[in-house]
DNA sequence: TAGTCGTGGTA
DNA sequence: TTACCAAGACT
């Protein structure tokens, strides 16, 4: 065993010493300014935390400030008009996170009274909040000494220990999470918490060289010393995404495009889209189903091809301009939207944004 | 456990 | 262009 470097039989004093001291002096004279750590109430930190999951600060910053100006608290969060707070999350992306952002701001009123719980368990119950999410908040906004493993803290234990073990595996999360309990600094879990990301996020990067040189635990890193920076965290391969053919309809009557609900759940669940179906139809095929649905009157043209990638999926578009020349019938779900009702109203997912974008000149 | 669930930045 | 993947949770 080589005399300088950290692992995970390492006492609590050497982490100490020589990892989360000069992480925390450098985290003090480093940390990025960012509107959820110059004010940490715990509701502030919680919104930032699921709008951070998977997703950049740089992506989450203007979403920050507008759904803090619109929605000050867990009361005004728990009473908000459901359309009005999808709309709010439009673009952002894993829209299940704003459903379960509300559900747990109505568990909060009704059960604690608007007072935010303070215990893990009770966190943990929370709908939307995990193991991740209950320690970022227990010690971001409590100063209580909680860990939060997320993608940056497995990146950087993984690189300092040398570990070549899959880091995706849920149980050796939670062994890294029981060995940060052991080492957090007496009274500092606040800014610990921030330091293990800031350090993922800033010097041990993801995707290319990380800069090593300016690591303040340079000295302490197993994967530094072995040079193993390319190798690690390892992950093993996914599973390709599925491609998927799809006809899009813009359906156009007096100024408005028709827009669908989708169903709650499931992807895109409960968002507007513009109606679509499975399959790449030529013009001469839309033509002939939309006579099987009484629309033989309408005028057809095609609005070309669009791509949208999704984690798991890949859809590959192909889109129509349909002109009613009379009013339908409107089943369940489906609206006549005028383009501020679009803008303002109903929340379209960034699938469609080709489509959309056409819509000024054609509405 | 492995698949589902968005979007945009970056090498 | 392609592929990776970012402050994960849920089933």
């Amino acid at each position: 065993m080589e005399q300088n470097a950290l692992n995970a039989q390492s006492s609590r004093e050497e982490w100490l010493s020589r990892f989360c001291l000069p992480l925390l002096r450098w985290y003090e004279r480093s940390a990025r300014v960012l509107p959820w750590r110059e004010e940490p109430t715990p509701y502030r930190v919680w919104v930032s935390e699921i709008m951070l999951q998977q997703t950049r600060v740089s992506a989450v910053l203007p979403y920050f400030e507008r759904f803090l100006a619109a929605l000050p608290d867990v009361a005004s969060l728990a009473g908000a008009d459901p359309e009005a707070l999808s709309k709010l999350w439009e673009g952002l992306g894993y829209y299940s996170r704003v459903r379960n952002l509300q559900r747990a701001a109505q568990v909060i009123m009704e059960q604690y009274g608007g007072e935010f719980p303070r215990r893990y368990e009770q966190l943990r119950a929370l709908p939307g909040i995990g193991d991740y999410t209950a320690g970022a908040v227990l010690s971001i906004a409590f100063n209580l000494p909680f860990p939060a493993v997320d993608g940056n803290v497995l990146r950087v234990l993984s690189r300092v220990c040398a570990d070549k073990r899959d880091v995706t595996a849920p149980a050796l999360k939670r062994e890294w999470a029981g060995l940060l309990k052991t080492i957090y600094p007496e009274g500092r879990a606040r800014d610990f918490t921030q330091a293990l990301m800031e350090l993922g996020a800033m010097v041990c990067l993801p995707n290319g060289e990380p800069q090593c040189l300016c690591c303040p635990v340079r000295e302490s890193c197993e994967g530094f010393r072995l040079g193993l920076w390319n190798e690690l965290p390892y992950k093993p391969p996914k599973a390709p995404r599925k491609i998927e053919a799809r006809t899009v309809l813009l359906l156009r009557y007096e100024g408005r495009v028709l827009l669908h609900r989708r169903a709650p759940g499931g992807l895109l669940g409960g968002l507007w889209e513009l109606p679509n179906f499975e399959g790449a139809r030529t013009l001469s095929q839309l033509q002939a189903s939309l006579e099987e649905y009484e629309l033989a009157g309408c005028a057809l043209s095609p609005l070309g091809e669009a791509k949208h990638i999704f984690t798991h999926l890949e859809w590959r578009m192909t889109g129509y301009l349909v002109t009613l020349p009379s009013p339908i019938l409107l089943p369940q779900d489906y609206v006549w939207a005028s383009l501020q009702e679009v803008e303002e109203v109903y929340a379209l997912p960034g699938a469609f944004k080709m489509y959309r974008s056409l819509l000024p000149k054609l509405l």
